[in-house]
DNA sequence: CTTACAGTTCGACAGTTATGAAACTATCAC
DNA sequence: GTGATAGTTTCATAACTGTCGAACTGTAAG
């Protein structure tokens, strides 16, 4: 495995290492799986992935950069609102990291 | 979620964010998958699983102590070495985390 | 234009992490 | 026993992280 593809890896794996992090990205994969259940992408407000979070704003900005720039998140803006949702890339990519191919 | 089950992700995910240590379990990982595949559970030797990279005996023993109280690697000792293997219960538990079970 | 709302940027601070040097323990070979 | 080998523990230190308050930017509504 080359260097460029760990370092990548240990970074995706550093953005869900904060558990306030990891809920806001499980939050929006609950959600996603809901969504593609109906076959249609989800999007969601940062607020409303908040539920239960006691964080404040720039907390939260930051946790959200931080997925984003790990490639498991997408943002968007629209209006005064960000939408997020899971990058499916990125999501693949971390499960074929840990994948026994030889298994499947 | 539960928080307790969200911890104990995190947990796992912060083992695997440092590149030195990710590189360690993939190593490992790979070793596991070859012997799978043969029909038998894998061994290996701290000294091996270090192929490259340059890091002293005390970072080592820390990184694979790290990695074994997440529940990611189990080690057990034979005479003077130390022999670890991945754990595959925490491997499946880090898979079904991130698997969209709507879409499998 | 003014106000309110949603999110961002900029410090700052306490707490954590990665790393290695030195000293230590346990096991094997002689 | 002596010495060598494999790994551990302790300690120190530089670097990083999570969090928040305060000030800021952009957007929408009136």
């Amino acid at each position: 495995m080359a260097k460029d593809d760990v370092d990548r890896l240990a970074r995706m794996f550093k953005a869900l290492s904060n558990p306030n992090r990891l809920r806001l990205f499980m939050n929006l994969l609950e959600e996603s799986k809901l969504d593609l259940a109906k076959g249609r992408v989800h999007d969601c407000f940062l607020a409303k992935l908040l539920g239960g979070l006691e964080l404040g704003a720039p907390t939260v900005s930051h946790h959200v950069k931080e997925l984003a720039d790990a490639g498991l998140i997408q943002t968007q803006r629209e209006g005064k609102q960000l939408i997020c949702s899971v990058d499916p890339d990125g999501l693949a990519e971390l499960r074929s990291a840990l994948t026994l191919h030889a298994l499947t």
